[in-house]
DNA sequence: AACTAATAGTTCAATCTTAAAATATTTAAC
DNA sequence: GTTAAATATTTTAAGATTGAACTATTAGTT
């Protein structure tokens, strides 16, 4: 918020503290964004096949709990991840409410295609820190990111 | 990205760091929204307004520039909260290619009324880090978050 | 067994978001 | 001065995102 909010120093530092974060992160999102679009898959996308292929099969709510997503953007994002045959639901057989998302052979490979490239691209970004620098976000960020209940 | 991945140390940290980094903002920015959403406003409307409060009126281009938003979307924006009178756009004299968007009396008001709140919970949420670990933050977000030409 | 709670997923309406194509206007070049 | 290039905005198509209402299924209560 800009510079004429007559707030303490306390509240200054906050509000910019959570304008360099938002910033850093849009920053940093595009540029996945923009690096996954030659793959066709949005960060989304990317987000839950990298997460069925690290963890594997899961269902949608265990998905939703991961990625820190509704109900029904899964539903939205694995319908479109299906459409393209990279993802396939499967009824739980002992509770029927359940869909568990597995991963296609097309998924899997298409998956182990991008990864390194996308390894390397933000290895590339996140490269303006020092390894002391990212290792200090990532406790700062670890602070702040906590799930409430 | 996973556990599983068997990338470099330096890999692993900046993927890490990426993951860290994204968790922290959308913790940060859903906590934003669902304060916002009790005022009947969005993060995106929120900006607008408050880039309009403090910095005059702006033209669209400008607006988009600031938030680091395209002009598509900040069409779309300007148009809901133009439904609701927050803002109003006028045509430039000079060049009427370009409109300049003003806060309405009533969209002053209502951020006026908005704001304080929003700045306590900015200041409540960013209480998680102390003084010298949010300069340290914003000093590592700054260098991630720098515009591309 | 029948009723109620809770849970998993879907659908819907609203808004956000982008890139690309289309419009309107201005500026530059000939 | 007319044509071409550049700029500001709008529109469109696709997907992301949420909360709320809805459906299906399961689990718990009596």
């Amino acid at each position: 918020m800009g510079t004429h909010y007559n707030g303490s120093k306390k509240e200054m530092r906050a509000l910019d503290s959570y304008i360099k974060l938002m910033r850093a992160a849009d920053t940093i999102s595009s540029a996945v964004n923009l690096s996954l679009s030659k793959f066709g898959l949005t960060e989304s996308q990317f987000n839950v096949l990298d997460a069925l292929y690290h963890l594997g099969p899961l269902s949608q709510k265990e998905l939703g709990f991961k990625l820190l997503k509704s109900g029904g953007n899964i539903t939205m994002v694995i319908d479109n991840l299906e459409k393209d045959a990279y993802v396939e639901r499967r009824r739980g057989t002992e509770d029927r409410r359940i869909f568990f998302v597995h991963l296609t052979k097309k998924g899997k490979k298409r998956l182990e295609k991008i990864l390194p490239v996308q390894v390397n691209f933000i290895t590339n970004e996140m490269h303006r820190l020092s390894k002391t620098e990212q290792i200090e976000l990532q406790r700062l960020c670890k602070r702040i990111g906590i799930r409430k209940q």
